[in-house]
RNA sequence: GCGGGUGUAGCUCAAUGGUAGAGCCCCAGCCUUCCAAGCUGGUUACGCGGGUUCGAUUCCCGCCACCCGCUCCA
């Protein structure tokens, strides 16, 4: 394991990447932009879709004991009081006008400015803090047109509630039972008091979170289970073995909800970072909302009863893409000219493919290459490009990801061969027209490894 | 939110108290054709708002955004 991040990427050359080429621009952009709030364009919708897209084929698709859910950004108002997010989810927090420095009011006794030697070295200085100020995270609205009291709502902060009130909803209608689980991706809001680092921590981000049911003595074995799921998960989809490592909480730091929690972090360019939480909810979170609904929320089998255990991966689909472009991303010289290329694994890369007639002017290469076009596109994302140098146009897709690109040259008219060019070997091979569209969907589903 | 820094075309940089140039990129045409060739032409910028001034991109103030810390955990 990496202390050091060793790669060539920055956060900054992702970002700039990124705008260039038209995969995440700033949030309206034209009136001075919105803080921490990013727009997703063409290339970035793709990835994102991508991301999503294998995060559903892992846990539902290639499963059988996980169940879909799309609930509500805005719930009823009494499931934040039920989940513990209105007392909990709020950090009172107070300032040193001495030392400038923001301590969370409830961990002042401990780390008391004096702490910090690096601002003050060799001495305990009188700190001057401000009062206690209360943070909420949860962004708040009302509902109807009347605002009072009664209308106050709340943008949900995780998609997690969501799957809890829908528990007896799900266990009644879609023949589960435990150990199962209940997956949904969706929009959450929290109103970080300091947002940042381009798309890592944004205030209106997307979550791809599942909600693993579980008898209680079994609990530890699944948290076990899911970590080294999601942990392969990662490498199979190409991130480097030694820029991932599972890290477990200390007491103190564990969340509200959580009996335990172990998070995989990636090595991102600005160091360790948070990548996915794998927390062990315990009961907590059915029974509060039993408690409070007056529902009961409880697994009922022929010889059995009791309120299941959950086992939460929580995964950012933001905060992925970020770690799966930084992973990508490489610069080398190639004919002594830079070249910049994402090397994705094919499944994530926005564009499969890239289809290229050498001489653009040329009517029957032109021809040819539409045909090929046609054909691929009805399978994968596809690229047609007659504009410029050929070189040119291979560093273009290189740029955004495309593994592999198809030339259309003077063999081609004669003998109905293409070159497919590979992005990480650079090597051409001949392959008959007819042939491309399957060998490429047949790549698609082969093991992929980068260097490392 | 507090402290520090930054803000001129998409990018990298110029110049100026009299409303801004270049290279690369991009678009069109000519030419070329297997790893960012060449020629011609073209589009695009002083973050936003006030103030001082005859006149502000330049000086002053406020705001906004971004970067680094504090805090946050998807």
């Amino acid at each position: 394991m990496l202390e050091a991040y060793e790669g060539v990427a920055t956060v900054e050359k992702v970002a700039a990447l990124c705008r260039r080429r038209g995969f995440v621009f700033p949030s309206s952009d034209i009136y001075g932009g919105l803080g921490s709030s990013y727009d997703y364009g063409h290339y970035g919708v793709l990835l994102k879709q991508n991301v999503k897209n294998e995060w559903q084929r892992a846990l539902v698709q290639e499963r059988e004991d996980v169940v879909l859910l799309d609930s509500s950004i805005i719930l009823n108002p009494q499931v934040w009081a039920a989940s513990g997010h209105l007392v909990n989810f709020a950090d009172p927090l107070v300032d040193c006008r001495t030392c400038k420095l923001r301590f969370r009011a409830d961990h002042i006794g401990e780390s008391a400015c004096g702490r910090r030697p690096s601002k003050h070295p060799g001495e305990t200085p009188d700190c001057d803090l401000t009062e206690p100020r209360q943070f909420n995270l949860m962004f708040e609205t009302t509902i109807g047109a009347v605002q009072d009291e009664g209308s106050k709502a709340y943008l949900r902060p995780e998609t997690a509630q969501g799957i809890f009130v829908n528990f007896k909803n799900v266990t009644s209608s879609l023949r589960v039972k435990p150990p199962f689980g209940i997956a949904q991706i969706g929009k959450s809001f929290r109103n970080e008091i300091t947002p940042g680092n381009f798309i890592f921590r944004l205030r209106e981000f997307e979550q791809m979170e599942m909600e693993f049911f579980v008898p209680p003595d079994e609990a530890e074995e699944w948290h076990r289970y899911w970590i080294e799921q999601r942990r392969d998960w990662f490498l199979r989809l190409g991130l480097r073995p030694s820029y991932l490592r599972v890290r477990a909480h200390d007491a103190e730091e564990l969340s509200h909800y959580s009996s335990a929690t172990s998070d995989l972090e990636y090595l991102y360019p600005i160091g360790w970072m948070e990548l996915e939480g794998l927390a062990n909810r315990g009961d907590y979170d059915l029974k509060q909302h039993a408690e409070h609904s007056g529902t009961k929320l409880e697994w009922v089998g022929h010889e059995e009863r009791y309120v299941p255990y959950v086992i939460e991966p929580a995964l950012g689909v933001d905060r992925a893409m970020l770690a799966f472009l930084c992973d990508a991303y490489d610069e080398e010289v190639v004919a002594d000219r830079p070249r910049t290329v994402l090397r994705l694994h094919p499944r994530m890369a926005p564009v499969k493919a890239a289809v290229l007639p050498l001489i653009g002017k040329n009517s029957e290469m032109v021809e040819k290459a539409r045909a090929l076009f046609e054909d691929l596109r009805r399978a994968m994302q596809t690229e047609y490009d007659e504009a410029a140098a050929i070189g040119k146009r291979y560093r273009r897709q290189d740029e955004i990801g495309t593994p592999w690109a198809l030339t259309i040259d003077e063999q081609t008219l004669a003998d109905g061969t293409v070159t497919l060019r590979d992005r990480d070997t650079l090597e051409q091979e001949r392959v008959p027209l007819a042939g491309v569209r399957q060998l490429l969907l047949d790549r698609l589903e082969q093991p992929w490894s980068p260097r490392d």
